[in-house]
RNA sequence: GCUGAUGUGGCGAAAUUGGUAUACGCACAGCACUCAAAAUGCUGCGAGAAAUCAUGUGGGUUCGAGUCCCACCAUCAGCACCA
């Protein structure tokens, strides 16, 4: 029989909504506070999405759990209401979004209703509501008077659909997060605030915050701190600059002028071979009579401002670029004469805008030179140190000698040379030492010859690149500290003279196809160059080596050369330490309709000011039409009307800004009105923030994770600093939830018809059932498809839940024979709820119901704890059975079982026995059984003794509780 | 390319955080109830005849590895010429 879950679920909702159950308490004195939090929605056309409910019913278990604890539990829903998609609905059907808006958010709270979640409606907040964005904007204008807002003219991201500028993380894939269109570069002067100030207390705060490792991981990768050195380098007309015989420059015969770089590796800046400054660095104007190919530039910088950020640094994108003629830099360091290059590569977003380049060490820069045939040199030689046997004997003779390593391919086939050292289990590259007056290419025909007699070569190319290895040769027994250069060769016949006896004793040549290459070799060092001459890149793993052909810093490991640079460049003037941070000032202007309008007026006089505070809230106005202008300006840019009004200081003619505010704006604050949503004098009051600051538990998606969740935190410090609230972080502990995919393994979506609605889902088998396989799907931190067979298999669990009253029998206490099972429950559920391991709580309840069944008995004391238990997952099902059972008080009126730690633990515990561990048998003791009792057990197993039989045993271990191994010989 | 996840039966997944691999559910098969089916309730269910072998692949550490270390492969996600 299956219940009547319709009539059931409506009777308590309605109960709950009517008597305001889970409205939060108004006192603030006695009870312990609990503010839990989810990501209120933007109430879209399409309804609520299955992901919904995922997040919402989680924290919804843990806060009814808190409810049954003792705690004045504050779990609250509003609506993210200002976007895009109500106003282009509105653009093309002419209906105000407040309407749609409405309309939208009807539904959704009529959806979350049905899903009986016990969120506080009392306090439900709508951030289009003007009582609400009055004070959106009244911290705007906090933000304005601490100098945090500014105006600025930057190019921006600009969406041709939308006609709006957007933040650069609101641009997906090269288009618009939103609509879709493509973005394209555009200059706008835009409100920004500073949340660049803010870096450093976002990063360090974060480490007294209880938020999940992968959160904080992306926060701090997001505002991306970097420490490294701006330097100077000085530029001139390239026939003002005079060079010695060296092509050291002597002197300079002009003015000279610095270009400003900003480099995380001042170490490498002997190996700058040339500069690359932005297509939009203010160089080029500055030097517009000077620059001989000027028109080549321009049309260049014309290229690269129609591609958006995201073309302009594309995957395996050929690298482009035009050298500056007619002037030149200056390696401050080096003394020479280097060329300046224009590149798209170079954003003029980071840093300065401009890099000294250093193809040795840089990908990026390494490809550059390699196209345009510039100089690439190495600075920093990377050093391998033997491990294990191969590491360095102190009581061993320390050798020192030059190597060369050589990469022979094959004349026909993709394979390449290696000799097999059977002996010693060596397996390399030919090599050898370098004898003296010779060079390495010498070096290397003598060791082909030597060691695998092939003689008809031709030569690709001798490696500019060395490194050096230190480490205990066993077939000399001594330690060596080589330094290793690599020649590569390619025969031209397989041609070949006889190898000596000895050398043939010691080792013998092989022909390895390039795809075994690497698994074939033994030595780091050999697969290190051979990854090296394959990818055909430059050193880059630099964080350790040591400097070489670098002067001053030459033999100094890196992290001593970079402070040693660094003194040099500011004690000569050259430039200055310097940390950056990736993370850019939040451009915060939007030219929509829909959204808050920035409370800023604009004077001939006096140039850009707040309105007065007591004119908050600066409605937006009613219109007629919501299409964007031409250029991208506001609608609101056509009300005259609205925008002519007095300056608040001189109060002559002025207008008002017509941009409206991001969506981001009204959330990054919501979770204060939620603690006084009423109130009319300010955000909220400081009694009301002091009792529920900070939210306990905030959960939401992962993709909110750099946008929203580092927005807010920047807005709490931010009202921090002026003293609205009295902690420096908004949420006490932040998790995240996975996504819920399609049947199919997709991502739900409309076009691949793989949505599945929850209303659907809450017709045909209940909210219970929606819940319970919410949860159940699969780890909560983790994506899951949806699947119709499950669910099935949930509903099935609640009518086994139900018609469990049919084997229900008296008792006040807990069967002797399920009490252990119980405890243990209690003690489990408990813990998984707090740990969100759901879908395991839910298999304890599982095979609870399981025990119940095979026993045909379960009595009242036992039901109550499982309805109690279970209710924070089902709370329509068990609150019914509870009722119906006799209870006065329903389950969110009783307190939250407890266990009991002594009961949880099984007198008799089952330990495997292993042998070598590998698992034998199992045998069956007390749990206080000592390792002596054990082994008289085991050693008398019949099973066990033949086993042993004939072997040593070496050592017995025992695992208190849990394991005994044997090992044997 | 970089970063971060993930990889366990036919499927969704467990595994006390280094100690019996596959809990729980689905699917499947059998039995009971039924004239029959559905529903429900029991039982079985990694592979193999067995020894044994199985947690993406190959190494390593350990008495013992799904779990830790190294290398690689695959899938997913995010980010990016960030100097």
């Amino acid at each position: 029989m299956s219940y009547n879950f319709k009539e059931i679920e409506e009777k308590w909702q309605n109960k709950w909504i009517q008597e305001g159950t889970f409205n939060a308490k108004q006192d603030f004195t006695n009870k312990k506070k609990w503010y839990g939090l989810i990501e209120f929605p933007y109430p879209s056309g399409q309804g609520l999405h299955v992901g919904h409910p995922r997040s919402y019913t989680a924290l919804d278990i843990i806060a009814r759990k808190k409810r049954m604890e003792g705690y004045n539990v504050l779990y609250p829903m509003g609506f993210d209401a200002f976007g895009l998609p109500a106003e282009n609905y509105a653009i093309k059907n002419h209906v105000h979004p407040k309407i749609i808006t409405d309309r939208n958010i009807n539904n959704f709270r009529n959806q979350m209703k049905s899903i009986g979640f016990s969120f506080d409606w009392s306090r439900e907040i709508n951030t289009t509501d003007p009582a609400y964005y009055k004070w959106t904007q009244w911290i705007f204008i906090q933000l304005y008077k601490k100098g945090l807002a500014y105006k600025a003219t930057i190019p921006i991201n600009f969406c041709t659909g939308c006609k709006v500028g957007l933040a650069n993380e609101e641009v997906v894939d090269g288009v618009c997060e939103r609509c879709g269109s493509p973005v394209v570069q555009k200059e706008k002067s835009q409100w920004m605030l500073k949340i660049t100030e803010y870096a450093q207390r976002l990063i360090d705060d974060l480490s007294t915050v209880d938020f999940i490792d992968e959160i904080k991981t992306q926060q701090i990768n997001w505002i991306g701190r970097s420490e490294g050195a701006e330097v100077n380098f000085q530029i001139a007309t390239e026939n003002s600059i005079v060079l010695d015989e060296n092509k050291k420059v002597k002197k300079v015969n002009a003015e000279k002028d610095n270009l400003l770089i900003y480099t995380t590796r001042p170490d490498t800046i002997f190996g700058a071979t040339y500069m690359v400054i932005a297509p939009e660095h203010e160089l080029i104007k500055k030097y517009a009579n000077k620059i001989v190919n000027l028109e080549e530039i321009n049309e260049y910088k014309e290229k690269s401002a129609l591609k958006s950020n995201f073309e302009r640094s594309e995957l395996n994108k050929e690298k482009t670029g035009i050298e500056i003629k007619g002037i030149k830099a200056i390696n401050p360091l080096t003394n020479e004469m280097i060329p300046i290059w224009v590149s798209d590569y170079v954003l003029i977003t980071y840093g300065t805008g401009a890099i000294m380049a250093v193809p040795g060490h840089d990908n990026r820069d390494f490809e550059f030179a390699k196209k345009f045939h510039l100089p690439i040199k190495q600075v920093i030689m990377p050093v391998f140190h033997g491990k294990g046997d191969g590491s360095i004997k102190p009581d061993k003779e320390n050798t020192k000698r030059e190597i060369v390593n050589v990469i022979v391919k094959h004349p026909t086939e993709n394979k390449f040379l290696c000799v097999n050292n059977d002996k010693f289990g060596f397996k390399t590259f030919v090599m050898g030492g370098i004898e003296k007056n010779e060079t390495p290419f010498d070096a290397a025909i003598r060791e082909l010859k030597e060691e695998t007699g092939y003689i008809d070569y031709k030569l690709n190319y001798i490696s500019d690149f060395k490194y050096e290895s230190i480490f205990y040769a066993k077939h000399k027994d001594i330690n060596r500290d080589i330094i290793c250069y690599t020649v590569v060769l390619t025969l031209n016949s397989l041609k070949q003279e006889t190898v000596s006896e000895e050398e043939k004793n010691i080792q013998y040549p092989v022909w390895i196809e390039a795809d075994k290459i690497f698994d074939y070799l033994t030595i780091d060092e050999h697969k290190y160059i051979y990854e090296l001459y394959r990818n055909n890149s430059a050193i880059t793993n630099t964080e350790s080596g040591i400097l070489i052909n670098s002067d001053f810093l030459n033999n100094l490991e890196v992290s001593e050369a970079k402070n040693k640079v660094i003194e040099y460049i500011e004690n000569n003037k050259l430039g200055k330490k310097k940390i950056n941070y990736k993370l850019r000032d939040w451009v915060f202007s939007r030219q929509r309709y829909w959204g808050e309008p920035i409370p800023m007026v604009y004077c001939e006089d006096c140039g850009w000011n707040p309105i007065p505070e007591s004119e908050l809230p600066l409605v937006l106005p009613e219109i007629e039409y919501y299409e964007p202008g031409e250029n991208g300006e506001s609608p609101l840019a056509k009300q005259t009307d609205w925008v002519k009004t007095k300056c608040p200081c001189c109060s002559k003619d002025a207008v008002r800004e017509t941009d409206t505010m991001p969506q981001w704006a009204g959330s990054s604050w919501y979770f204060l009105r939620f603690m006084d949503p009423h109130n009319s004098e300010c955000l909220a009051s400081k009694e009301a923030i002091e009792y529920w600051s900070p939210v306990d538990w905030y959960n939401g998606g992962m993709e909110h994770t750099t946008l929203h969740l580092l927005y807010s935190r920047f807005w709490y410090k931010f009202l921090y600093d002026i003293g609205i609230v009295s902690n420096e972080e908004p949420y006490k502990k932040r998790t995240s939830h996975g996504m819920i995919l399609g049947t199919n393994g997709e991502k739900m979506s409309k076009s691949k018809g793989n949505v599945v609605n929850p209303d659907d889902i809450i017709k045909e088998f209940g909210a219970d059932t929606f819940r319970v396989y919410e949860m159940f799907i699969g780890p909560f931190d983790q994506v899951a498809p949806w699947s119709m067979e499950t669910i099935r298999g949930c509903s099935k669990f609640l009518n086994r839940v139900w018609n469990m009253q049919e084997i229900l029998i008296d008792g006040e206490n807990y069967l002797p024979e399920h009490e252990k099972m119980i405890h243990k429950a209690i003690k489990k559920i408990s813990l998984d709820i707090e740990e969100m391991k759901f879908n395991t709580a839910i298999a304890e309840f599982m095979k609870m119901t399981n025990e119940f069944y095979k026993d045909k008995k379960i009595n009242r004391a036992e039901y109550k704890t499982f309805l109690q238990l279970l209710n924070p997952f089902a709370p329509h099902i068990t609150e019914e059975l509870f009722t119906k059972m006799g209870e006065k008080k329903t389950i969110s009126e009783s307190e939250w079982p407890r266990y009991d730690e002594t009961k949880t633990i099984d007198d008799e515990i089952k330990i495997p026995v292993q042998i070598n561990g590998k698992v034998k048998t199992i045998i069956n003791v007390s749990k206080d059984i000592t390792q002596e009792e054990i082994k008289n057990i085991v050693n008398n197993n019949e099973n066990i003794k033949k086993l042993i039989e004939g072997k040593t045993i070496v050592k017995e271990i025992y695992v208190y509780g849990k394991i005994y191994n044997i090992v044997v010989k």
